[in-house]
DNA sequence: TACATAAATTAGCCGTGTCTAACTTTGCAA
DNA sequence: TTGCAAAGTTAGACACGGCTAATTTATGTA
């Protein structure tokens, strides 16, 4: 059975974690992965925007790698969620709260990519990890990134 | 408008990634997604086996914040994915299989901690972004996270 | 041994994010 | 000016991973 005696917490180096703790932590995960198709489409149609002067559901769908039905219904929770504008048939626009949103999410993209390309991972993987990564990156964790950027 | 001329690619330092290596990008993503519940309750699951001699339904649904219901529901799909094994009201194991994804997965958490608390992030900070951000690092960064972490 | 309580399951619901097929609208080129 | 191809939308399906309410099973205690 190997069941554990009862022993103190203290005795250890690194602290047990409580079950509140890694519970809390799981839910943590489970709301960022809430908001990441906001994070990725206001991002990408900011770029969009920025590079081709108006961010089109066809580029957003190849950019993405999904299918236009997808799009069109993805923009439309972005636009009850006060995100985009947008007329129909029309190209998409970011809201002053989807610019902010886009903004913030651009250079947080920038950071992580930045400080992965700093430990030496190429930069098609780092590009390919800091997709996924930055959306789980705290205040915090992406303030320690940047430091340890510039003290290069 | 402010529609950008066309340009030559070459002239940029920062490569504009083509619209398929983007699309390649967000597909691995939502890949990774797809695995992260998996890899979570093995994980776990792994975790209580140890220091509990079994991981109960009720035991997994606490630390991960779920209901049991939720618990019961994704242990039969790792059933079915031929992760874990066990009699139903009884206590979950892992396969071969599930016990080798779950030591793959629980060196990657150690690693990403590690790593991000040698850059001063903080215990706690450091456990709930490793949670987030471990499904996210391809093997090439893993490597950089760790030969950094000895180089330190 | 019986039964109360805890644990687990089942049934059925929901929102998200994807898809295909079918349609409407737009806008360009003849 | 009109008609066709491309873009966009709508309708409807599906898998996932959550939930609650109700039921079933296991178990320790009286
Ligand atoms: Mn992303
Ligand atoms: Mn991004
Ligand atoms: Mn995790
Ligand atoms: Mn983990």
């Amino acid at each position: 059975m190997t069941k554990p005696q009862s022993h103190d917490r203290e005795t250890f180096e690194h602290m047990e974690r409580t079950p509140e703790a890694q519970a809390e932590g799981f839910a943590i995960v489970r709301q960022a992965h809430e908001s990441e198709m906001a994070e990725d489409y206001v991002e990408l149609i900011a770029e969009l925007i920025e590079t081709r002067g108006e961010a089109r559901p066809v580029d957003i769908a190849e950019r993405l790698g999904v299918k236009p039905p997808t799009v069109t219904k993805n923009i439309s929770r972005l636009r009850t969620a006060g995100l985009v504008r947008r007329e129909r048939y029309r190209a998409v626009f970011l809201t002053e709260e989807g610019q902010a949103l886009a903004e913030a999410c651009r250079r947080r993209h920038r950071i992580v990519v930045a400080f992965l390309l700093s430990l030496g991972v190429d930069e098609e993987a780092a590009e390919r990890d800091a997709e996924g990564i930055e959306h789980h990156v705290s205040d915090e964790t992406l303030a320690a990134f940047e430091k340890n950027l510039s003290q290069k």
